[in-house]
DNA sequence: AGCATTGTCTGACTTTAGTCAGATATAAGG
DNA sequence: CCTTATATCTGACTAAAGTCAGACAATGCT
């Protein structure tokens, strides 16, 4: 009764009606089960229908259909994807976008109503980003992205809130040494994102430089999603997308105020290296020597 | 992406692929998920028909065949019952238990590999309890049961622990005035466990004496449970028990070291009284009145 | 250009889940 | 004993989900 396994399956079972509960709310809208999913899937931004059926685990012939159903509903649009006619790409109408809408409507609606009837909502989404860290872990896709995109930059918000809390004198992005988002995408350099689900959860930046070296930039990780090694996920990327790129020697910069950064990078073959840049608020400097 | 409800969709969809895995590897076994769960409620001790369909929400038509159909796979059996001839109770076979027992065996596996995944296995399961409990906070049952069951020893040993934890000079069972279990027994008394699904998470005794009033004893609440007025319910439900039994005069001792608890007392329309007891450990005293 | 591959769609299924209106037997209350 | 209520079962449905084989067009590779 108090062993672990007990404690994992009995939370099973807790969340398993819950969820039961969440499913048949979306009944509701007299829709079935499927045809939502696909609906909410466009919504959220899934447009390629094989990307689609993949996330939701279909059949082609019964994905198929249920965009039918939801064209003969009026809801999407689906159009040949413009760099390969064979793939196709779904989009929400206005009416769509109502519809869609609704279904967020009633989600965040439970969501709220399962917080307002709980006293102790900070220690419940604690428990609940540790949890569903924990839970896709295995599934957290790391990938190239453009620097400037929503995600990337939804990082970088983060991390610089972090550094102003973590640093004494508090960390204002101008004065630091911004990198130009040019310098991290291919060809000179690259910007890499750990998504959970839709949840960025971590990022690293290899800029390129004139100087024979890249530079290893904005390393962070959500404060839900450590401990799981995803730090050195990143980095391990980062190295990886230095050596398709051609580069064989990476530097980097950090802060003592950061002792677990220091603490990765000195356990992962980097050597420390005295100060290469005039910038204000590192402390400590790196260098490693990568091989193909 | 950061605000609360947006944290408690993300923990959903996480937690719902993860239920979704499972129930996919239950079909596995080459059964429907409907009949597989109905096994495994009879496995789980559900032996009721009419408990059954309640438990999974099922129509009568759809559960009298689910249930024809583990006959015919000679899993379970099936027989009136015993003092009512419209009801039936359901058994497993030996075969049917064979098949439990690897239902069980992949809900063990699964749930071990999540733990073996995770390096910070104890603050996942404090996590999930916390979680289980919110949950499932609505469907706590209180019931009346034996204090020498199982679930009883189980809530009276982590009191007892909890006690030598919070005590300066520990606690010692021995010391104390440990009740007899018949006078908290009906007719005497009354001992009353919450139970969230099947793990006790808080229990109350109602002790009888020869003196014309009834004692509260062992007043407890799970750390993972605390926060949800569950102490209040339970001393509620005590209350009712003595009312049951014709008891007018209620009495309990405490410790000032259990603030939470003299605080419950005192809202409660408990005042404070001189000792009237020579046990070492508590140095609070109160009574209550209550009218039918 | 020819051929295999890929992504989507259609038709023709099967299985599972769920609903509803009785039928039947037992039980409970006067 | 009669009436009403309760528990289960059966038959006759519908809806939803899922499967599979093949059609078709676009693409990639040689």
């Amino acid at each position: 009764m108090l062993d672990p396994v007990s404690r994992v399956r009995r939370f099973n079972r807790a969340v398993t009606s819950a969820v039961g509960a969440l499913d048949t709310s979306f009944l509701g809208r007299g829709r079935p089960l499927g045809a939502a999913r696909v609906l909410n899937a466009i919504g959220h931004g899934r447009s390629d229908v094989g990307e689609i059926r993949d996330y939701l685990g279909l059949d082609s012939g019964l994905m198929s259909r249920l965009l039918r159903s939801l064209e003969d509903e009026g809801l999407i649009e689906t159009q040949a994807h413009e760099d390969d006619a064979r793939r196709r790409v779904a989009s929400l109408t206005r009416t769509g976008k109502r519809e869609f809408a609704a279904y967020e409507a009633l989600s965040n609606t439970q969501a709220e109503s399962f917080l307002a009837r709980n006293s102790q909502a900070e220690a419940l989404l604690a428990a609940m980003d540790l949890i569903a860290s924990a839970l896709t872990r295995e599934r957290i896709a790391l990938g190239d992205m453009d620097p400037r995109s929503d995600e990337a930059r939804y990082c970088l918000g983060d991390y610089y809130a972090e550094l102003g809390r973590r640093f004494k004198q508090g960390f204002d992005v101008s004065l630091s040494r911004d990198p130009d988002a040019k310098d991290m995408r291919r060809p000179r350099g690259s910007f890499i994102v750990a998504m959970s689900d839709t949840l960025p959860i971590g990022c690293v930046g290899l800029k390129g430089t004139d100087h024979g070296y890249a530079e290893i930039k904005r390393l962070w990780v959500a404060p839900s999603a450590r401990g799981l090694g995803l730090g050195k996920r990143l980095m391990d990327a980062a190295e990886d997308a230095a050596r398709m790129l051609g580069i064989a020697l990476l530097r980097l910069d950090t802060n003592s105020a950061l002792p677990e950064a220091g603490r990765l990078y000195r356990t992962t073959g980097w050597r420390e290296i005295p100060r290469f840049n005039d910038d204000p608020y590192p402390d400590l400097f790196f260098e490693k020597q990568i091989r193909a």
